[in-house]
RNA sequence: GGGCCGGUAGCUCAGUUGGUUAGAGCACACCCUUGAUAAGGGUGGGGUCGAAAGUUCGAGUCUUUCUCGGCCCA
């Protein structure tokens, strides 16, 4: 007997393949790299397409510093699932990747170095020091193509593009050009932290915070006119520790959130019988600083009611007559103070900020020692240090003093010097929102772009209605200097684009840190002379170089073309890089620089939380990598939603790699039951008629989730497209057709007909599912595609499946949602016979399914036995519109070949049927 | 502190214009199979939809408040 038994298994067909059910990806995926290496699989892509529609994603710059982590791994793995789909779709689907490379950060890890060993930033020549930040960019950059393509991520990674690259820095001066000529670029002063001992601006990571015993001042603002009756002719109180500033004041700030209120001065002295307004909550500090005995509570009122309301200046008598207007601030609190804040543009961001996007612009009040300049009336040539007492006195004369102080507090200090820093307005370049209506032609082009998702239009739509002048100039080293000249007797800037193409051809050749080293001269052509100019020492603020890649890149390439596609990037980039880039392509071509934008989430822990070293939740891409392989991570990728943060733990990955097995084993089935034999058809030659119904409906259905697929993609769905495909494997594949059809595959001989037409549905199957997963599960597609497809190169160069219309059958669909109905109740059914022991395997079952004439008129033509795989099944009419099974132990003998179990011989298997 | 976005089973996600006992897959439990075998099949348990209040005949779906989280600002 166990020698019978043993022959039948020798004589079925049972599933052969060399696809292993044990990926190993960690091992097999560098393979995989090494074959598209050696088949130069980009440019075979490009040769593939070559001529069609193109979709070009413009891979927004990684700052080239520091291994990636999960949310860089996250954006080029759906980068290249995005650009795998279109290449698929039969488009020309290129993707040239690119690193920002300039900027402080990469300036303070030279600096650190140099920290390290000694060594002073100032003995060395800029052009040395410019020198080693390009080395350490370069050097990130090969790290991280290295990562990055180890996550099958496809591009052209010989020619990646930089910012810092000598062809960039060039088109970026090419670009400030632009502004420049049309005016839009103009010089205005903004506040940043100055030493007036060393002479310059100080970095955050310079400044030092120390004790320091400011003078304090209680000061009024007379309130000229207001909405608010009661209001005028009151006095708006302000406090501050910098005194020296209130020549410069231009405003003041108020909470409209806060409670304010008025109260009347009862006591002898300058304020006697005055009104004075502040901040309700602040009353009692305020009374106890400025030692006020009497007073009566007036009126108090919503700091709602202070819009509109307009001051003047405390020295408004002596020649300071203009007006000072009250406005909204979110940043006004009760933490001290009045809850009103006196503005001095020029020396505080907060200040700066409020006062720019009210029209008030900063101009230079204070120079480099110091000392106040000419723009300051009566201050003229004092330092800003021996101020305060002038301020106070001035103050007190003008009866606009209610009290003063010391205060001791922490306050900034140069970390070198100590000395006390302030905030001083230093020229600086802006770009300007209105001059060249760069504001309106913006908020057109953002209406001009598709946005997934909708609401990163309104995102993006918000920022840019309020934002102020985009400030270009930064006074670091490492980028690419401003090509400003300015006249020195008439100030005026230098405009002519003879320079501007000069100084770009001449980076062009050597990149821009001449500009650095070199005799100015050589910047400017003739007819001009150097000695009239003073040239700028400024470099262009990073965020200038990352917007203009759309020039340097998508224009300058001839296989790429502008605008893009599409821009994808985190949700953050709707304050940086799609903002940039849409400024600066408004500003000098008057659209957006890309059709469509695609922001993502970021990338959280299980719990929802931000990834971080105190919380001890960090996953690095290169962890999943070693335990699992990329595929895994790209499940990861495709199967969340980006609209959302993307949470990822352990247990999330463990999870997906389990539906990997699913699927490489739904891949197995296959090739095993194809023994790794396969060939493409003419689908449109295939009689479908002539298939059974279970062929025709497996057909049907992966013709309806073609079309699904299709739709998914044209909205970048692919959490939901992943998961039909998941259900599919597991749901109508492995629980269903594939368990039904193993009786045929198995003991049905190789040549019958039936048996054929499964591996026919087998084929195209194996086909249409390797073609949809293939831009997601890359490694493991092209895996499978390398064994049953030796002569040709790799599934990425291959087109998703057309499917004929004719599979599509609607009705037959409809038949057989009923027939599965059944089905479930059968096995219900079967289940309850199991519980109690009676039977085992299904084939021990024999069903008795009554049904009502409906429904039995459905199943003419079927077989149960077959589709819920039991030994036999019958079905009887019934009157009610319940599906009623019955479930018995089948009788007689059991076939060797297909475990039949009947009381006749096998009739497919009658030789091998005696014992 | 402000603006925007989000919180549906352990996990990843569906839930159409508010309408019957809130769905799927995975995971889990139990069972079967040992001819997809470190695989495969079946059955089942599990959410009241972040919390509260409100609108409505009726709310996961609308409104308000709160809470938690994320991004951006300050």
């Amino acid at each position: 007997m166990q020698k019978k038994a043993k022959m039948s298994k020798e004589n079925i067909n049972l599933p052969k393949t060399a696809f292993s059910m044990k990926a190993n990806l960690p091992n097999k995926e560098p393979e995989i790299l090494n074959h598209w290496d050696k088949i130069n699989l980009y440019e075979e892509l490009r040769k593939s397409n070559k001529g069609n529609k193109k979709f070009i994603l413009h891979d927004g710059p990684p700052y080239a510093n520091g291994n990636i982590h999960m949310g860089t791994a996250y954006n080029k793995i759906l980068k290249d699932i995005i650009v795998k789909f279109h290449q698929m779709s039969g488009e020309d689907s290129v993707y040239v990747p690119g690193w920002d490379c300039h900027g402080l950060p990469i300036e303070w890890k030279i600096e650190e170095q140099y920290k390290k060993n000694k060594k002073n930033k100032n003995d060395v020549p800029i052009a040395e020091f410019r020198k080693e930040c390009r080395a350490f960019a370069e050097k990130w950059i090969d790290v991280h193509k290295k990562q990055f393509m180890r996550l099958g991520v496809v591009g052209d990674w010989k020619n990646y593009y930089s910012t810092m690259s000598f062809d960039a820095e060039a088109q970026i001066v090419r670009e400030l050009g632009k502004f420049l000529k049309e005016g839009s670029l103009y010089k205005g002063f903004k506040p940043v932290l100055w030493s007036t001992v060393e002479k310059t601006a100080l970095a955050d990571a310079e400044v030092e915070y120390l004790d320091h015993n400011s003078d304090t001042i209680y000061a009024s603002f007379t309130i000229k006119k207001s909405n608010f009756n009661e209001l005028n002719g009151a006095e708006a109180i302000i406090w501050t520790t910098t005194p020296w500033t209130i020549p410069a004041n231009r405003a003041l700030a108020f909470n409209p959130n806060l409670e304010y209120c008025i109260i009347q001065i009862e006591e002898a002295g300058d304020f006697e019988n005055k009104k004075i307004v502040i901040c309700k909550d602040l009353i009692e500090s305020v009374i106890k600083d400025c030692e006020i005995t009497k007073y009566k509570l007036i009126k108090s009122f919503k700091g709602n009611e202070l819009k509109g309301t307009i001051c003047i200046h405390p020295f408004f008598k002596l020649g300071y007559d203009y007006e000072i207007p009250m406005l909204e601030a979110r940043f006004v609190t009760t933490e001290q103070g009045t809850g009103i804040v006196h503005c001095a543009p020029s020396h505080g961001p907060d200040d700066f900020n409020l006062c720019l996007n009210n029209g008030i612009k900063a101009i230079e009040t204070v120079d480099g020692d110091g000392k106040y300049t000419k723009n300051v009336y009566l201050f003229e040539g004092i330092h800003i240090f021996k101020a305060n007492p002038i301020v106070i006195e001035k103050l007190k004369d003008q009866k606009k003093l209610l009290s003063s102080g010391k205060l001791l507090h922490s306050y900034p200090h140069s970390w070198r010097s100590k000395a006390p820093l302030v905030h001083r307005a230093t020229p600086q370049w802006f770009i300007s929102m209105e001059s060249h209506g760069l504001r309106k032609i913006a908020l057109k082009a953002i209406d001009d772009t598709n946005f997934y998702p909708a609401k990163g239009r309104d995102r993006i739509r918000s920022m840019i209605e309020t934002r102020p002048d985009w400030c270009v100039s930064r006074q670091r080293v490492w980028g690419v200097p401003l090509p400003i000249f300015i006249h020195k007797k008439t100030k005026e800037i230098l405009i002519d684009d003879k320079v501007i193409e000069n100084i770009a051809s001449i980076y062009e050749k050597e990149g821009s840190d001449c500009w650095f080293s070199d005799d100015p001269q050589k910047f400017l052509v003739d007819g001009y002379n150097i000695d009239d100019y003073e040239k700028s020492n400024d470099i262009v603020e990073v965020w200038f170089d990352s917007g203009s890649t759309h020039s340097f890149v998508l224009e300058k390439r001839e296989d790429l073309e502008w605008p893009a596609s599409m821009y994808l990037e985190g949700s953050d980039q709707h304050r940086g890089w799609f903002h940039s880039s849409l400024l600066e392509s408004c500003g000098t071509r008057g659209r957006a620089p890309y059709k469509s934008i695609l922001s993502h989430g970021f990338v959280v822990d299980g719990k929802g939380l931000k990834m971080s070293k105190s919380l001890g939740n960090i996953i690095a891409p290169e962890d999943i990598l070693k335990k699992y392989g990329a595929d895994i991570l790209r499940i990861w990728v495709a199967s969340s939603n980006y609209e959302e943060d993307l949470r990822i733990d352990q247990s999330i990955i463990a999870q997906h790699a389990e539906s990997y097995r699913k699927i490489r084993n739904t891949f197995r089935y296959l090739l095993g039951n194809l023994n790794d034999e396969f060939q493409s058809f003419n689908l449109e030659k295939i009689n479908i008629t002539e298939l059974p119904e279970l062929e025709q409906y497996m057909l049907h259905k992966l013709y309806t989730l073609n079309e699904n697929f299709k739709n998914y993609f044209k909205k970048y769905d692919f959490h939901n497209l992943y998961k039909e495909l998941l259900n599919f494997c597991t749901v109508d594949l492995s629980a269903f057709y594939f368990d039904i059809r193993k009786d045929t595959l198995y003991c049905d001989p190789k040549n019958s007909k039936k048996r054929n037409n499964c591996t026919l549905v087998l084929k195209i199957i194996l086909e249409t599912l390797i073609k949809w997963f293939a831009p997601i599960l890359s490694f493991t597609t092209e895996e499978i595609f390398s064994l049953i497809c030796k002569d040709k190169k790799s599934v990425h160069l291959e087109r998703f499946m057309n499917l004929p219309k004719n599979f599509s059958n609607e009705q037959l669909n409809k038949k057989w949602t009923e027939l599965k109905k059944i089905r479930d109740v059968c096995n219900v059914s079967i289940e309850e016979k199991r519980a109690k022991k009676d039977i085992g395997s299904s084939l021990e079952a024999s069903l008795k399914i009554k049904l009502d004439e409906k429904m039995s008129k459905l199943t003419k033509d079927i077989d149960f036995s077959e589709l819920c795989i039991t030994s036999s099944a019958i079905v009887e009419k019934s009157n009610t519109s319940d599906i009623e099974v019955e479930t018995s132990k089948a009788k007689g003998k059991k076939c060797s070949v297909c475990w039949k179990i009947s009381e006749r011989d096998c009739e497919r298997h009658p030789i091998c049927n005696f014992e």
